[in-house]
DNA sequence: ATGTGTTAGGCGAACGTTCGCCTTATCGTT
DNA sequence: AACGATAAGGCGAACGTTCGCCTAACACAT
């Protein structure tokens, strides 16, 4: 590292004391224009860069923000979370903060994670993701006192914590009712396990959905399993051995790779995506648009939750009259293809 | 957040001076074991945890590392650098340092990005992907005298600094290898312009492999031109088209993604990839896998690219003896179906 | 008794800021 | 001529550490 350029430094070229410049530098006083000029010359002259950790240390304020979040296994993608970190370091910026990163990862000394957390002073405020049902992260910040906002929701009944969450639950139903406006009366599910809080959410959907439109539903019609290719391509083939008056004409999933899975197995069973049989996905993932058929899927408004997230936080940090604390966005329904064969109800 | 407690606390209820404190909890000093169980007991009791702000001031090293990349536009993926970003936080955390993100927006006033950069004492060192032809940070850098690491390598010919990279020119040269030993003689490649450093490394090694192979190259096989999936598919047309004994029977391509528009291409003329025609990408990005025909591609060992960035990083920053300062890896050929076909020579 | 070495722990200073109060000079007013 | 108000800028202290040096106490050998 460079030798570094003080406030005395800048002080003692420009003939003024160095509690001056940093009163100057940071328009906290009248000096006549003489001297302010005097002062920016030094500064410039010598390359003055204040030095954040000292500021940070004597104004008790880092202005970094801490994200932690469970990264994805290798080489396997979580493309919405992607855009959420770009969105939330990018909306962070413009605030004049900055992200550290706190990966959470799952089982290893999540104790020592908590270490992480606390550690003192290092960032203001928090943003989480990937919220497990009852995170054990918020009551441990909370307990710190340092802020925190989360992208998603979580089920600790008793806490109350802002947070910004896509609506799953009205997505799924909206799927739900443009399949049965183009026919589709039969009409399956495939969802993951009730430890799956986003998972849950999204089911729930499929259900008000039906429900709403009088239809009863087949049990086989509702699949609840961890996975995602696999876990599509098996449940399919698995639906489509029902018995004729039995078989779903569409497939609901709760995730595009699912979807893919899905489809892939209609194919493999000769039938027509679209046509014979309608496919449903779930976050538009980046390799959708490139998928034939075209997948319809709902998006999430993955900008716009990073903004609103860091919004939140840094009006908590700065004390600023905070508007709702705790946001629900609708995903946007992409119609393509998959879903818009003209299928004749039998 | 809640009120701090501070060595000087921590010592009152112990009953020593605080930086006696200080020493015993970083050993660096000997005391009865008395002493130390007291102190360990207030440490305890009031829940004491290092100001990491003071520390960094007064050490002079902030144990975090700055991590500068260009952010992909939005919806749009490199699940390359998402797989470095976590090896990199990974194995900068098993060190003991931290990341904090400085996207690089392009166009954007980059002149305040440098200032970013500079900022003093907020990072110790810095990793820098995406590196441009003579890439400005560099320079801007070492200006600073702040260690950087880079992955990937620029033009910045007089100028020495560590890095890591892919070798992106042997994997494509092994590509076409592979493909003359299928039979393949008339293979095109689909480059990216020059202004890519990458993009003209990787085709550098179709030179390579045809050179080699003593085949004289038509002009008409090789493309160079900015884009992906679009490009793909419309450079395969015009391809497809060349008169039957120019016609290529072998389609290289720099990314992925170019070559899912090449094999659209071919399919939508009734084509079969993998048997009338090979095709081949890099990068082996997470939709691949679920592509059919299989896609032959080329890995990227990212995950050890991040893990070796890191560690030439921590060693310059602690003064280590450090090894080797420029790494280059070599891609790994993954073979699928779509170079697979038993294709007859004509 | 005196000197010497070792051990346990205290103490002052420094890292580079920001903050609040204080001083001095200038000017206008009564 | 004296007073007060305002403007311009100085000064000490503090944020919570770490670091190097110092001291007191004790043990041991002379």
């Amino acid at each position: 590292m460079a030798k570094k350029v003080t406030l005395k430094d800048v002080a003692k070229h420009a003939g003024v004391s160095y509690q001056t410049v940093s009163k100057i530098l940071r328009d906290q006083i009248q000096v006549t224009p003489e001297v302010r000029v005097r002062v920016q010359q030094a500064v410039e002259e010598l390359g003055y860069r204040p030095n954040v950790t000292a500021r940070s240390l004597r104004t008790q304020a880092s202005h970094l923000i801490g994200y932690s979040w469970q990264p994805s296994r290798q080489n396997f993608f979580s493309p919405v979370l992607e855009e959420f970190e770009q969105s939330v370091v990018e909306a962070a910026e413009r605030r004049g903060y900055h992200i550290l990163l706190f990966p959470q990862r799952e089982g290893i000394d999540s104790f020592k994670t908590y270490e992480e957390l606390a550690y003192t002073g290092r960032v203001d405020g928090f943003i989480l993701s990937d919220l497990g049902y009852s995170d054990p992260r918020i009551p441990a910040l909370q307990a710190l006192k340092i802020p925190l906002v989360a992208f998603g929701r979580t089920n600790c009944e008793n806490r109350q914590f802002p947070f910004v969450d896509v609506d799953g639950r009205a997505g799924v139903r909206q799927v739900v009712e443009h399949l049965l406006d183009q026919g589709h009366q039969r009409i399956a599910v495939l969802g993951w396990p009730e430890e799956s809080r986003v998972g849950t959410d999204r089911l729930s959907g499929y259900w008000d959905g039906m429900e709403a439109a009088g239809i009863t539903v087949d049990r086989a019609w509702v699949k609840r399993r961890a996975g995602e290719y696999d876990y599509g391509y098996e449940a399919a083939h698995e639906l489509l051995e029902l018995p004729a008056k039995r078989c779903p004409t569409a497939i609901v999933t709760v995730f595009d790779l699912i979807a893919v899975g899905v489809i892939h197995a209609v194919e493999a069973k000769g039938l027509v995506v679209g046509h014979d049989i309608a496919v449903t996905g779930f976050d538009d993932v980046p390799m959708v648009p490139y998928l034939r058929p075209g997948l319809t899927t709902l998006r999430q408004p993955t900008w716009e939750v990073g903004q609103r997230t860091i919004n939140i936080l840094v009006n908590l940090l700065e004390g600023n009259p905070t508007d709702t604390q705790q946001v629900l966005l609708p995903p946007e329904l992409i119609i393509r293809e998959s879903s818009q064969g003209y299928y004749q109800p039998s």
